[in-house]
DNA sequence: GTCTATATGTGGATAGAC
DNA sequence: GTCTATCCACATATAGAC
């Protein structure tokens, strides 16, 4: 079980970097909740930006498969958005985290090219699932009023990360809720 | 002109703020920025909380001036929220930077209680003037299909603060558009 | 109001023993 | 793979001279 370790750092790294931010969180905290020294991280991740971009590319596999897995149990493309929602209502953990998306999108500055592009890779992903699924609405009728499906996923996506910014600013999921109120309506 | 000195702090501190996060600006870049020593800035702000704090009371009133001005030239909402829209594409300064809230809403558990609260009262402002407009559009007709004017509100600052995170997140302006086109339709 | 000098803590990272 | 020990850069903050 080499493993081990490493996927103990990546989860803690995955909870701090959502909840503090990149620049945020520390080889010395990742240490203390793990149970190792700080100097042993380094054998795993030679650096903060390996570490990072590793955070990012499990994150967006994870995402990748949960899509899928809502595709073989969702059959109506408003089935799906609700689950996806579901997910992010979830992530926001009743205000106390963030989408790590959101996370590492407003410490740009602080990142390497590395990470910015597992960034996009992540935004591109999600963008395009939302997107064919806007556009199964337009047949499946389960949507309403669906004019352009790029559009209404560059929408969504940004209410979805809005609203957990919200949930967190105020640490009450209850903003969420009322971001996405509207278009949880137009979900039958 | 004792004021000068604070308000260029401010002005490089807001800067800062907004396009690396609030653990990513220090005391030493002010200093470069401003052209005075590192010590000298405590005189003005004894506490990074303190300049926090600051900041985000000047950026309050500064909105709820904004606010007032365009009630003023505006006569009609969806002037009205197109004027606030503007705002805050300029604000994202074509994905080099986010607005003040959303930067210090990720940084969260770095702040103290004083600034959560500024944060807060932020919210509360920018939410309300919405809310109000999309009340008025409900009556001078210039937005399609209001049914709830605190969704709404609710639904539009998560797709602002969504978009600009787009935005930053792949440097590129075009993002903040797609989030906040189908936004912008239904504002005759 | 600004300076020099300094305190004190913490950041990421490395060398080398075990 | 993990450790101790250490490096160096940088963070916020303070004391006290000018």
């Amino acid at each position: 079980m080499p493993a081990k370790t490493k996927t103990a750092l990546l989860d803690s790294a995955e909870r701090s970097a959502r909840s503090r931010g990149f620049d945020g969180f520390s080889y010395a905290d990742l240490a203390a909740e793990v149970g190792i020294r700080k100097a042993s991280i380094h054998h795993h991740f030679p650096t903060k930006a390996d570490l990072s971009v590793a955070l990012m590319e499990r994150y967006t596999q994870e995402l990748k498969e949960l899509c899928h897995r809502i595709e073989t149990t969702e059959v109506t493309a408003s089935g799906r958005l609700q689950a996806l929602i579901h997910q992010y209502r979830e992530a926001h953990n009743n205000g106390k985290s963030l989408c790590l998306c959101v996370s590492f999108s407003a410490s740009r500055d602080s990142l390497n090219q590395d990470v910015i592009a597992q960034l996009r890779r992540f935004r591109g992903m999600v963008l395009a699932w939302m997107e064919a699924t806007f556009a199964l609405g337009q047949t499946d009728g389960t949507i309403q009023a669906v004019e352009e499906p790029r559009l209404e996923a560059s929408a969504m996506l940004a209410t979805l990360e809005g609203g957990q910014l919200a949930a967190r600013a105020e640490e009450d999921p209850d903003r969420f809720k009322a971001a996405i109120a509207l278009l949880l309506r137009r979900l039958s």
